[in-house]
Formats: C-alpha cells, sequence, structure tokens
RNA sequence: GGGAGCUUAGCUCAGUUGGUUCAGAGCACCUGCCUUACAAGCAGGGGGUCAUAGGUUCGAAUCCUAUAGCUCCCA
C-alpha cells in the first residue's frame, strides 16, 4: 500500500492537478510509440491530418476523442497500437494566409518571387502550424508523436512526386485546355468538390438584343448580365415556335457592337426566361458546349482575378466582374435595352476556401483519369473489404465512385507539391520524373502545384516511411473522419491504395456526428457560437469533456453541443472520484491482502463481479460494432448505477463490522473491481483513471493503467441466480424506500418492517435494514398484518410498515387505490391477448408462458392489495 | 430534379433480431434529506396515443406504403 494519506484527498476532483502531470508521464514513458513487432497483431489508425492553418474545434474533439478510445482499448487488448498524428500542408488555405500576413506587413507576393515566398511559408508553418497539436495534447490523444507527418516533409513530398510521375507514364494524368472551377481570389483552379452552391437572391435581366436587318428584338434573360461582352450567339430550341424565323439570323450585340449568330439547339429550355438564351462559350460550361456544337467564337472576358480584360471594349477594360455588371446594366438601360429586371433565386458555386463566387474558366490544366482509378475501390467497399459505420454513407460513396469525373489536380499556386513537369525550351520537349532533367538550364518547371488531396490521397501508407513499416502497417485498421470529407479524402484514398499498394488502406471508416450548437446551427467562427474546447478543458476537464461529447455523439447524428453538458462528463468524473475515495480511506485502516480475494464472496459480491462481466461483454460487443456512444451508456449505468448506488452501499455493513478478515477480503476484492472498472473506463476518461491506478498502490515507475491488461470476460463469473436474488433484494428496499418517501419520514428516522414472504433470507436481512433505513425486520410467512402499517405488495412478498399515528388514512387508501388501477390495467391488456386463441396458437409457447406467468402474479398481487384495502381502517 | 438522415417525456437523445421486466436515460421539474465516498450528492415521485394516416401480423416505437415537417448531400 502506498503512503499516501488517503482521508487527505479532496472531495471534489480537480482535473487541472492531474492532467499536464500525467499527460508528461506518458511522453516520458514513451507509452504510446510504436515499433515493429512481429510478435503482436498491429492496430493502425491514420490521423486525419488536420490543416496547419486550423485551430482546435469541437469537432476535432469529437473526431480524435473517438480515435483515442480505439486506440487506447487495443493497446490495452494487446494489440501493437499505432495512432500516426500529422497535419497537411493546405495549398490554398495556407497560401491565403501567409499572402494576406506578409501583405499586412506590406510585401506583396509577386514582387518577392516564388522561392522568397516558400520561405516565409516553411516559416509560417514553423510558428503556427503546430498550435493544433499542441491543442489536442490536452485533450489527452494517445498518438504515437515520434511519428508526426506533414505532407510537405521531405520524403513523404518524394512521394507524391513519384505517384505523380508513375500515375503519368501509366497515362492517368493529362494536361488539357478545359473549362475548370476558378477561384479568383487565389486565382487558381479548383476541383469540383471545392465548389460549394449557395441559394443566392439574385436577379434576372431581360436584355434586348436587336435582330440585324430588322426592327425586332430578341430578348434574353441571364443571371449574369456582365458576360454578355463575352456572347458569341443566341440560342433557341428548334422546337419552339416563337423563333422558328430568326434562326439563321443574326443579332447586334449590344455594347461590343458584334454581330452574332441565331441558332437551334435542343439543350435550351423553353420554359426558362424568354425561350432564347445568350451564349458565352468562355464564361459557362453549358455555353461551351453549346458553342463547341456549333462552331462558336470563344472569346474570354476575364483576367485571372475576373477583373475585365482587352477582349472588351475600351471603357468596360479592367473592371472587377460585379463592377461590369454594373456598368453594363447601366449602358443598357440608357439604350433602352432592358426589357424587365425580376428577382430571381438561383445557385451560385462558390469556393469552399476563397469564399467568392467561382468563375467558369477556360485555362490549361492538369487532370486524373478517375475511370479505372475507381473501378478497384467500388469492389472492396462492396464486397465488404471495407466497412462503413454508418453503413449508409455507401451509397453516397456509390453515387459518387460511379458518375466520377476527371479530377483537376493542378492549381496556380506556390505552396505545395510542384508538378514535376519540364518543358525543353527549345524543342517544346516534355520532361516527366522525380527528378529534373540534367540539363536543366534548358528546361523550364510547370509551374503548379498539385491539389493538397492528391499528397494526402497517399496518407495511409506514406506516413510509414520504409517497405518493411509499410509492410507491417498497411493495410491500417481504422479511420475516424467526418463525412464532409467522403469524396475529397476517404473516396480518393481507397483508389490510392487500390492503385498504388494493391490493397486497401484501411478495413473500417467511422463516419463521425457533426457539432452543432444547442439551436442546431453549424458552428461557425462568425455566429461566435463555437466554444473554444480548451477553454471547455480548463472549466471542466479534459476527461469530462470526452465523455459528454461521445455521450451525446449517437452514431451518424448531429450533435447539439454547449459547453455547460459538460457538467455531465463532469459530475461522473466526480462520481468515479469519490467511489475512490472511499475505498482508499478504508484502505488505511484496513490491511488489504491479495490472497483474500476469493474470500468470504457473499452473493452481493457475486453479483456485482456477474454485472462486470456482464457489463463487459456488452461494453466488447458495442465496441466491436463502433457503437462507441452505446458503450459510455453502458460503462455509466454500471459505475453509476451498479458499482456505487448499490454495491458500495452492500459492502458497508461488513466493511464496518468486527471481523477482520472479512474486511480485508471485502476492501480488497471491491479495490480490486474497481481497478477493473477504471481499465474499462481508461480509453474514455485517461487521466482520472490514471490518476486513480495510480493511487491505488505503488506501481513501478512504468507501470500505467494504459499498458495494463484490459479485462477479459469471465463467462463462469455471469451468475443469474445471484442477479435474481439481488433483485429482489433491491425490489424489497426500494418499496421501504417508497413507502418512507410517500410517507414523508426523514431518513434519520428508522422504522421497523414485517415482510409476509418465505423467499426472504436470513443473509439478505442485513442489506435491506442497512439500505432500506430499518431497524428490526420480521420475516414470516404466515404472520397478520400489523396493526396501523403502511402495505406494498411484490411478487411472492407482502411489507408492512407500522407507522402509528402517521398514516393518514386517506393517503394510505389512495396510495394502495393507485397501484390496483395500475396492475388492473396491465391485467386487462394481458387477459385480452391471452383469450385471443390466434395470440394463444401462434406465438411461440416461451412468450404465451411468460403472459400467463404475469397474469397469476398480477392477480395475486391484486388480491392481496384488495385485502388490505378492507382492513385498512383495522 | 435525385439521394440520405431525422421526427419517442418540457429539452437533448437511447431503444440491437417485432412479444407490457420496452416505453427508457441524462438534464429540467416536485417532495424529503448536509445518512461518516460524493449537495458535482442521496432517496422517492410526476410526466410521453413513440410526427400523421393506412397496411402486414395473434401482437408494431420497431416491418411496409403514403403524407407532413426538419437537416444534409448531389445535379
Amino acid at each position: 500500500m502506498t503512503e499516501n494519506k488517503h482521508s487527505e484527498i479532496p472531495k471534489a476532483y480537480d482535473p487541472s492537478k492531474v492532467e499536464d502531470k500525467w499527460y508528461k508521464y506518458w511522453l516520458d514513458n514513451n507509452i504510446f510509440h510504436s515499433e515493429i513487432d512481429e510478435t503482436k497483431e498491429p492496430y493502425v489508425i491514420p490521423i486525419p491530418p488536420p490543416n496547419i492553418t486550423g485551430m482546435l474545434t469541437m469537432g476535432h474533439i469529437l473526431n480524435n476523442t473517438i480515435q483515442d478510445i480505439l486506440i487506447r482499448t487495443k493497446r490495452m487488448q494487446g494489440y501493437n497500437a499505432c495512432w500516426v498524428p500529422g497535419t497537411d500542408h493546405a495549398s490554398i488555405a495556407t497560401e491565403t494566409k501567409v499572402t494576406k500576413f506578409l501583405e499586412d506587413k506590406g510585401i506583396d507576393k509577386y514582387e518577392i518571387g516564388r522561392d522568397e515566398f516558400l520561405k516565409h511559408c516553411l516559416n509560417w508553418k514553423e510558428e503556427y502550424g503546430g498550435i493544433i497539436i499542441q491543442q489536442l495534447k490536452k485533450l489527452g490523444v494517445s498518438c504515437d508523436w515520434e511519428r508526426e507527418r506533414f505532407t510537405m516533409d521531405d520524403d513523404y513530398y518524394r512521394e507524391v512526386i513519384k505517384a505523380f510521375v508513375r500515375l503519368y507514364k501509366e497515362g492517368k494524368i493529362y494536361r488539357g485546355y478545359r473549362m475548370v472551377n476558378w477561384d479568383p481570389a487565389s486565382r487558381s483552379a479548383i476541383s469540383d468538390e471545392e465548389v460549394i452552391y449557395r441559394e443566392v437572391n439574385g436577379k434576372l435581366w431581360y436584355l434586348k438584343y436587336p435582330v440585324v436587318d430588322s426592327d425586332r428584338y430578341l430578348v434574353v434573360a441571364t443571371t449574369r448580365p456582365e458576360t454578355m461582352l463575352g456572347d458569341t450567339g443566341v440560342a433557341v430550341n428548334p422546337d419552339d415556335e416563337r423563333y422558328k424565323n430568326v434562326i439563321g439570323k443574326k443579332v447586334l450585340l449590344p455594347i461590343a457592337e458584334r454581330e452574332i449568330p441565331v441558332f437551334a439547339d435542343e439543350y435550351v429550355d423553353m420554359e426558362f426566361g424568354t425561350g432564347a438564351v445568350k451564349v458565352t462559350p468562355a464564361h459557362d460550361v453549358n455555353d461551351y458546349e453549346m458553342g463547341k456544337r456549333h462552331n462558336l467564337e470563344v472569346i474570354n472576358i476575364f483576367n485571372d482575378d475576373a477583373s475585365t480584360n482587352e477582349n472588351v471594349p475600351k471603357d468596360f477594360q479592367g473592371l472587377d466582374r460585379f463592377d461590369a455588371r454594373k456598368k453594363v446594366i447601366e449602358k443598357l438601360e440608357e439604350s433602352g435595352l432592358i426589357e424587365k429586371i425580376e428577382n430571381y433565386q438561383n445557385k451560385v458555386g462558390y469556393s469552399d476556401r476563397g469564399g467568392v463566387p467561382i468563375e467558369p474558366y477556360l485555362s490549361e490544366q492538369w487532370f486524373m483519369k478517375m475511370d479505372e482509378l475507381s473501378k478497384p475501390a467500388i469492389e472492396v467497399v462492396k464486397k465488404g473489404k471495407i466497412n462503413f459505420y454508418p453503413d449508409h454513407w455507401k451509397k453516397t460513396y456509390f453515387h459518387w465512385m460511379e458518375n466520377i469525373k476527371d479530377w483537376c489536380i493542378s492549381r496556380q499556386l506556390w505552396w505545395g507539391h510542384r508538378i514535376p513537369v519540364w518543358y525543353h525550351k527549345k524543342s517544346k520537349e516534355v520532361f516527366c520524373g522525380v527528378e529534373p532533367p540534367e540539363d536543366i538550364e534548358n528546361w523550364r518547371q510547370d509551374e503548379d502545384v498539385l491539389d493538397t488531396w492528391a499528397s494526402s490521397w497517399l496518407w495511409a501508407h506514406a506516413i510509414f516511411r520504409t517497405e518493411e513499416e509499410q509492410n507491417y502497417y498497411y493495410p491500417t485498421s481504422t479511420l475516424v473522419t467526418g463525412p464532409d470529407i467522403i469524396f475529397f479524402w476517404v473516396a480518393r484514398m481507397i483508389m490510392a491504395g487500390m492503385y498504388f499498394k494493391k490493397d486497401i488502406p484501411f478495413h473500417d471508416v467511422y463516419f463521425t456526428s457533426i457539432i452543432r450548437d444547442v439551436k442546431g446551427r453549424k458552428m461557425s467562427k462568425s455566429l461566435g457560437n463555437s466554444p473554444d474546447p480548451l477553454n471547455v478543458i480548463r472549466d471542466y476537464g479534459a476527461d469530462a469533456l470526452r465523455f459528454t461529447v461521445i455521450y451525446l455523439a449517437p452514431l451518424g447524428q448531429d450533435v447539439l453541443f454547449s459547453a455547460d453538458k459538460c457538467e455531465l462528463g463532469r459530475n461522473f468524473a466526480n462520481k468515479i472520484w469519490n467511489a475512490g475515495r472511499f475505498l482508499l480511506m478504508n484502505a488505511e485502516n484496513i490491511p488489504l491482502d491479495k490472497s483474500l480475494k476469493e474470500k468470504h464472496i457473499d452473493f452481493a459480491d457475486e453479483w456485482i463481479i456477474s454485472r462486470f462481466n456482464r457489463t463487459l461483454t456488452q461494453l466488447n460487443r458495442a465496441m466491436d460494432n463502433f457503437e462507441i456512444n452505446n458503450a459510455t451508456k453502458i460503462i455509466y449505468t454500471f459505475v453509476w448505477n451498479d458499482f456505487c448506488d448499490w454495491y458500495v452501499e452492500l459492502i458497508k455493513n461488513r466493511l464496518y463490522g468486527d471481523d477482520e478478515e472479512i474486511k480485508s477480503a471485502l476492501l480488497t476484492r471491491a479495490i480490486s473491481i474497481f481497478e477493473n472498472m477504471l481499465k474499462i473506463v481508461h480509453p474514455f476518461m485517461p487521466f482520472i483513471t490514471e490518476e486513480l491506478y495510480q493511487l491505488i498502490e505503488e506501481r513501478k515507475p512504468e507501470e500505467s493503467i494504459s499498458t495494463s491488461a484490459y479485462p477479459a470476460v469471465d463467462e463462469s463469473a455471469i451468475n443469474t441466480s445471484a442477479e435474481d436474488e439481488m433483485q429482489f433484494v433491491q425490489e424489497i428496499i426500494t418499496a421501504i424506500r417508497n413507502i418512507r418517501g410517500e410517507m414523508n419520514i426523514p431518513p434519520s428516522k428508522s422504522v421497523d418492517a414485517f415482510i409476509k414472504s418465505s423467499g426472504v433470507k436470513d443473509h439478505q436481512i442485513e442489506y435491506i435494514k442497512k439500505l432500506a433505513r430499518v431497524k428490526k425486520i420480521t420475516v414470516d410467512d404466515n404472520l397478520e398484518k400489523p396493526k396501523a402499517s403502511v402495505s406494498t405488495v411484490l411478487k411472492d412478498c407482502e411489507i408492512y410498515i407500522p407507522l402509528e399515528g402517521l398514516i393518514d388514512l386517506d393517503v394510505e387508501r389512495q396510495r394502495i387505490e393507485k397501484e390496483i388501477k395500475r396492475l388492473e390495467g396491465s391485467l386487462t391488456g394481458i387477459e385480452k391477448k391471452l383469450s385471443n386463441d390466434k395470440f394463444v396458437n401462434n406465438a411461440p409457447p416461451e412468450v404465451v408462458e411468460k403472459e400467463r406467468a404475469k397474469q397469476k402474479d398480477w392477480k395475486e398481487s391484486i388480491v392481496k392489495l384488495k385485502e388490505i384495502l378492507i382492513n385498512l381502517n383495522r
């Protein structure tokens, strides 16, 4: 036993005194580090690398808590647990941030040039990029920090380049002049997945285009009047009677003063606007396709920042696209060429990162062919080699995979993996290689970098540096991530795994909930509704936050979170703390003796051991099915209801008795059960459990609960008869407490009880006395109801509490009548059922039997209660 | 337009294979308690036609269909 004075253990658990100490201890003892060990099965989690520009959010808390619970459980279960942490370089986000950072200092990115800018990026990463990692440590996560990776680490960088070169050489990557989603803010292309559509209240302008050699106008409706400067045609539906006579004619495009053709195309929707649409091949995907079909001229009117270029009339050049819109409208209005303006709601694509509307823009980009890459990735999920939790995400996955389009992987940015392609300055030869061409002075490297996801899609294997490590740790075990990146990352990682490693990247994918505020709104900085997790940890403790957030997060459901909900976890931590405090304080006076652990066992001990093993069975099943939320509830119920509410109370009689050996045996056993309980709580609440584990006895310096053996289920300890007996005793105690409550008898006042039953055994009586605060209990199968007593009827058991002078006959009558009414209601239901031949004949015999037994019990109880009612005045 | 998820106590949510031990938990509420682990606590209590309407079944919160409302994804 340790020398600590347990009576000095504070009454309330204070996480701030505990958490940092144990995190340091775990790191100092290298408990989270994994090395190849062929004798052990690896269990591996690749962290979803947070963005280096990011700060810890509640989403990260949930996500990483789940990962930590999984990895800590497996570690204790003897797996070679390896959780690889890291960050991703977040090309656009970081470049935007650093550009802004430099601007604030008066430095222009384009003036200092690429190399200088990249130095600033690295500096910025050194300074700020590790913040989120430091924040994560406060949560207690057991990542293998020695393995921390960054998507721009030299060797990771090389992996990305090697992957590009291989895909290029195998014909999976090509360069093409295409219409892409252009983000004018970052002046870069982005992928389809990075476009988010927002409903906006816009306008629909009806523009009048004069028909050449005629006095009529053709009216076109558009949401983007400024693009008219790039119109090169007007389209109508071939079946549209209204316009049959203008097909083949020309209209004079206002402002630009250009004659453009009117043509027919099936694509045109007769119902939209006037049925005639302006066609701008350079700035609309559908118009581009139409333009190709009809050989229209393609006039690009925008620079890469979406300002108007030299292809528009002088007065209109150099304007931002929204200023250009104003000016076009003004000009057309002056000329009387606007028929009308309607309010119009439509969806506009915005850049996920840049936050501005994207511009469909023609440019030279690099693409990855996805059709063949997707096939094996679809297979492995279909065949169940990879499982999704919740399973229904498969549908979303398949839908996207089966309609997959080529992936635009080039970005016009500097921060990222630069495309390993060189163009010969004279011969225009193209070279692609991991190493640059030898006569580098004759070559010019492609300016673009790769989409960040084209680096992080290699994460599951590229986090391991050597071939041996990849062979041992890959495929990884479980990926825990948000469903919002199912396409960006999960799907692409599966494709990368199948392509580069010929094997799945992970076996299970757990899709987490989305954390919202109490009103169900998404957490956002602008709303200010996102609590800072570090403040929550400071106020409630990391364990409380972890437990609460998991308790609130059922699989596949959103979580409505506010910091004060952490009282749940804090109170639970305090409950565990005080249970430990109780046991340890007793251990100051009662010597512990492990040789006595199996001695002096009575049914209460058998019951709690049985309950523990049953709980463990349920817990294991929940964890196997990734029902982590359910797991917290199973643990909570056992700890609070079974162990604290009942078992701790049940052992007090014996613990305060005279038999020293029994006391020793009992306390040793209780502490041993408590210690096992701590172990199953530990993955959820690592700090408090380590603290208590270390207080229980002097441990060796490296002996942590984190690496202790997880309890195994002992089937033989599951004892149904002890559980039944305990349930009977609990019912009696609850019944007496109920009477006390209803009769307003304070706890300080003890009562006597008469129990008419043949089922109550002598050894149960002391427990009933203690827990129901009864002074004297008389048990007799034939006893008469004592005078002036309150009664209650249980199955095979009547209880009388004499309360001379305290009984209000009306209250007592009402109490009994209410109980009779309740039972009669149940009885009516069951008798209806039993009188139905179809039920009796069709239902399984054991169900019918069960119903009959219930019917009998309730009938008997009603008879007894009625007797009591009749004799009430006696 | 296509798809996914949700609707159970005042609030937030559990409820695995249909069977009155399955109508539950936490919070909130009411009553009584500072009972030598814990007032961040203990004991007791009230509260729900399981969104609506049909259907399958001996039996439906649970399975099917339709409707309404909310959330999200894709086009």
